[in-house]
DNA sequence: AATTAGATTATGTATACACATATTAAGATT
DNA sequence: AATCTTAATATGTGTATACATAATCTAATT
């Protein structure tokens, strides 16, 4: 009912994200301290604290221990991307998901793959170039290699009927991902399978994953040509 | 000294993201109440819902008010990318900035450029394309529409010296910033500002701003060919 | 003058407690 | 059986307090 009784930390985060907004305080501005700024607005310190960092996590303020908090100097985008499994990608927008595996293969490592995995023994890759389709269309088509000393169980796994994609997220944690995001112009086999023209310019998603030292995949996933990555919210 | 002393929510939230990585606890599964946790642990359930809410925010883990917490059943990778001025991102890589004006003129708006505001009532536009160089070599080029009425002041700046996109940086918060990320090729103009090839595939970074329900800009850069983007480490 | 040691300061963290809120389950009413 | 009400429950929030930590300034020491 009434929102009046206290304030709570988003209403401090907003008050304070009107006044960067209003150029109140301005780029490298030095704001009040936080226990100043809860004497000031009738609330706790904890309550402006964690209003605060909510700000700091925003990348719209700095705070440094003995320093307080200061108007971020040089401001940036902050975009933040969730990269989905492709067949609830492709539901979410509300197409028939289907899939199929173009090539399958066990193989040693390419040079330019181990250098992916900054790994130099690396012992034997599973290959999958594999299209994704949204209402029988090509959307993407992934190429990727998995690491078989890693995950030595997908060698029992019917990979035509789950993708390889869905299986590793739903069975094979990861601790750390690299991501890299690019255009490239469409081999003739990839226009064939996307069905466009050759060198069309496309969006590749690049994703490495490790679970500890270990290396587990590195996929590399072209997109339509008229796909656009749109951040989340 | 020793870290022994008492158990801070890094440590719950390293020793809760370890059990989802060996598995322990697999996606869809339930986790232990926070005051159970903390029981078990030996800390206050603040620790361990500081911990909770880390991991929620990272897209690990689900917290529903009565439902507890569960792992993540549809695990997403979540990539967060910084868009700098592009002088800064250009001198962070080491190299000298500089950057000119290919084209400047004030237009009423393209259809398309209205739709990317919402807007149907826009005035004047002024439209900036600009090139940005990295030891003289040719980085980004921008396309830039500038909503005259929001930032009138902009008239009045002198664009050859600082570059549009820095000077909105600095001087124009947003409220609200639309981001799109796609692949395209290089137009005839485009491929020679650029120094490469007609149709090269090139990364686009489209982002629109607004503060409150008035559109400030919206910009299309577009990359060199070999440009890859990295979310922050 | 340069270095060191100690005090100062603002944020960061941990704790305990009370109450708010969303969600589900159970029970009462129709 | 269907609907409404009420209670139970786990997370969310606000407060007060104490202490930790990093950064900075000051003063003492060499």
């Amino acid at each position: 009912m009434n929102k009046d009784r206290r304030l709570g930390w988003k209403d401090v985060q907003d008050h304070i994200h009107t006044h960067i907004q209003n150029c109140t305080y301005r780029p490298g501005d030095q704001l009040p301290r936080d226990e100043d700024l809860a004497k000031e607005l009738g609330c706790a310190r904890s309550t402006v604290h964690r209003a605060m960092r909510s700000l700091a996590d925003l990348g719209l303020v700095e705070r440094r221990r003995r320093g307080g908090t200061t108007v971020k100097i040089d401001p940036v985008t902050r975009a933040t991307i969730d990269i989905a499994i492709t067949r609830l990608e492709i539901e979410a927008r509300g197409y028939l998901y289907t899939h199929h595996i173009v090539q399958q293969k066990t193989i040693l490592p390419h040079p330019s793959i181990a250098a992916r995995f900054n790994a130099t023994n690396l012992d034997q890759l599973l290959y999958i170039r594999s299209l994704h389709l949204a209402d029988g269309q090509p959307y993407i088509c992934e190429d990727r290699w998995i690491v078989l000393n890693t995950v030595p169980e997908i060698k029992g796994v019917d990979l035509g009927q789950i993708s390889a994609n869905e299986w590793l997220v739903r069975n094979r944690p990861y601790s750390r991902c690299d991501v890299q995001i690019y255009a490239t112009p469409a081999t003739v086999e990839e226009a064939e399978l996307m069905q466009t023209t050759v060198r069309e310019a496309l969006l590749a998603l690049e994703r490495t994953t490790w679970i500890g030292e270990a290396p587990i995949t590195h996929v590399r996933a072209i997109h339509t040509p008229a796909y656009r990555l749109k951040p989340r919210g």
